[in-house]
DNA sequence: CCTACCGATCGGTAGG
DNA sequence: CCTACCGATCGGTAGG
C-alpha cells in the first residue's frame, strides 16, 4: 500500500473512531459534521477528502460491528458445543462487545434507525437472520432437554437485550470490573436457561 | 374547568401524543415541528399556542412515565410482599408499560440524553434512585435466602433492559400474544432469581 | 390559529 | 486541507 494510501485510511479510520463516540453521546441527528471536524482537529469541508457523506460513516460503524456479530455464530457451526454453550458463546460475546467496543455496538443499537433506506432494509433483514439463528440454537437446545422450555423468541430477546444495560456501567465506570459484570451476568442469563 | 381551558388542554394532549408517536419513530432531533404540525393538523407556528417549547413536549411525555415508575415502587412498601415478589411486580410493570404504552416509555428510555439540562439532570438522579432501590430488593432477598448470590447490580440491569427487547415484538406485531410474552419473560428473568 | 418571517445552523460543493 | 459559500431547513416569534 503507498504512503499516501495508508496516511488516508487511517485519517478516515480517526474520523471513524471520532464520529462513533459523538453518535453515542449526541446521537447521530443531533451530530453536526462541524462538531465532528472539530474533534478530528480539521475543517468541516475537509472531511469529504476522506469520506462521501455523513450517513456514509454511520455506515461503517454499523456493519463493521454487525458482521462480527454474524462471523461469531458462524464460527460456532464449526464447533462441537452444545446448545446452550452455543447460546452461552454468544451472550459472552455481546457482552464483551459491550465492554470492549463499547461506542460502536452502543451507535449500532441506538442508531440503526437512521441508516438510509438500502442500508437500513439490509440490517433488518440481518438482524433478522441473526436472530432467527440464535432462536433455533434455543430450541435445539430445548429438544436436547438441555434447555428448560421457554419461548425461543422472548429468550433471544432477553438475552439481546440484558447486555444492553451493561451502558450503564460504562458510564459510571469503575465499581465492578468487566469480569464480575460478565460472570454475573451470564450466571443469571445462562443459569436461567439450563434444564 | 372552563370549556375552553378544557379544549385547550386536549389539544395539548393531542401533540403530546402525536409527538411520542413521531420521537419514538425518528428520534427527538430528527423529528421537526413542522412534521408534529402536520401530523396534528394545523401549522407549525400554531403549535406554540399549547406548548412553550419542543423540549417541553419532551420533558412531559419522560416526567409522565418515569413518576409512574417511580410511584409503582412506592407502593410496594405497603404491601407484604416478598422481595423476589416485589422485584416480580416490578419487573410485571415494566413489561406492561413496554406493551400497553409503548411509544412514551420508548421515549424515556430511549431519547432522555436529549433532555435540557435541569430535567437532564434531575431524570438522572430519579433513575439512579430507582435503580439503587430495586438493588436493595435484591440484595434484602439474597440476605433472606429468597434470591440466589448475584450482583443486585447486575440482577437489576439486566431486568430493566430485558424489558426493552419487547420493542421488537412491538414492531413486528402479533406472533404471540402479550401474556405469553410476559410470562414467558417473567418465568425466566424471575425463575432465574429464585433461590 | 394563520401568514410572514427571523437568525442560526445544517450537510455538502466549488475552486484553489 | 482551507476559504467561501450554496440552498434547505431548523426552532421559534411578531402581529393580527
Amino acid at each position: 500500500m503507498a504512503k499516501a494510501q495508508r496516511k488516508k485510511a487511517s485519517k478516515k479510520e480517526l474520523i471513524v473512531q471520532k464520529a462513533a463516540c459523538m453518535f453515542r453521546e449526541k446521537g447521530f441527528p443531533a451530530t453536526s459534521m462541524r462538531d465532528l471536524a472539530e474533534s478530528v482537529g480539521i475543517e468541516a469541508a475537509s472531511l469529504y477528502n476522506h469520506i462521501q457523506s455523513k450517513s456514509e460513516i454511520l455506515q461503517e460503524i454499523i456493519f463493521r460491528i454487525s458482521d462480527d456479530c454474524y462471523n461469531h455464530i458462524n464460527e460456532l457451526d464449526n464447533t462441537s458445543l452444545s446448545h446452550l454453550q452455543k447460546i452461552e458463546s454468544v451472550t459472552r460475546f455481546h457482552i464483551q462487545m459491550m465492554l470492549t467496543r463499547f461506542e460502536e455496538y452502543h451507535v449500532m443499537i441506538n442508531e440503526w434507525i437512521h441508516l438510509e433506506a438500502q442500508p437500513l432494509a439490509d440490517f433488518i433483514t440481518q438482524r433478522r437472520n441473526y436472530v432467527q439463528r440464535l432462536e433455533s440454537f434455543i430450541s435445539e437446545g430445548i429438544g436436547a432437554k438441555e434447555i428448560k422450555p421457554i419461548l425461543p423468541y422472548v429468550a433471544v430477546l432477553t438475552i439481546l437485550s440484558a447486555v444492553r444495560g451493561l451502558e450503564f456501567w460504562h458510564r459510571s465506570q469503575k465499581t465492578y470490573t468487566p469480569e464480575e459484570l460478565e460472570e454475573n451476568m451470564v450466571a443469571y442469563l445462562i443459569g436461567g436457561l439450563k434444564a
